[in-house]
DNA sequence: CTTAAATTGTAAATAAACTACAATTTAGGG
DNA sequence: CCCTAAATTGTAGTTTATTTACAATTTAAG
């Protein structure tokens, strides 16, 4: 590979990935699309949001909308479930789990 | 840091942008979603698919949405279209550009 | 001023999502 | 097996979002 052909390639590859993080921040999903994005039914996700496991992005707004980090812990609670935790204890340790990553990229950024 | 710090630091860092990029990959929005991420009326969205600048994903559904692709399509329009292009040209120059993304993508790959 | 492109407005119809009930299924302990 | 609480699922009726198909308005350039 050429050099000038590989700066090329390094500056779109971390466009791209800049890109994508300020999308990921802006993006908030309907409940349709986390459902088809995650394979969990609708009206199953709308059970742990009444029952307070997972939290819609606006309070105020009339339909339910998620965040990125919101859908991350909606696959990770399943893959819990899966393993046959109940949605208590897979709610606690996705949120542990997500807390641990959270401290370990703030100890990164310092 | 110490050593093994890192290795989780680079374990988490590495898992979030696969993550990031499989859910990238399946992700669908309708046009309010997308109207809202890139600021864009949905009136002149759904002008613009009609002229057949942009393409939903799925032809034969009743309601228009948009994976990732196009969504970044949309915004480099949006782009092109406040520099002072028209329409038309905004969009070959970004199917162009995009073109030459894929290109260099596909080379890297080899 | 004219023309074509581009955008915007809107009413009526269709589709998606919500709520508020309740029924059903599942997993464990006794 | 029975019972209980957790978890999931069903659905009717209502609200909200989106679409279509018309047309009007604005914008840019000759």
């Amino acid at each position: 590979m050429k050099k000038s052909q590989q700066i090329i390639q390094n500056q779109t590859e971390n466009e791209n990935i800049v890109d994508d993080n300020a999308f990921l921040n802006k993006l908030i999903v309907g409940i349709g699309e986390v459902s088809e994005i995650t394979g969990i039914p609708q009206r199953q996700l709308r059970y742990w949001q009444d029952k307070g496991i997972i939290k819609t992005y606006d309070k105020n707004c009339s339909v339910r909308r998620f965040n990125y980090p919101e859908i991350k812990k909606i696959i990770l609670i399943k893959e819990l479930l899966d393993e046959g935790y109940t949605l208590e204890t897979a709610a606690q340790k996705v949120t542990k789990r997500l807390q641990l990553i959270q401290e370990t990229f703030s100890k990164f950024k310092k």
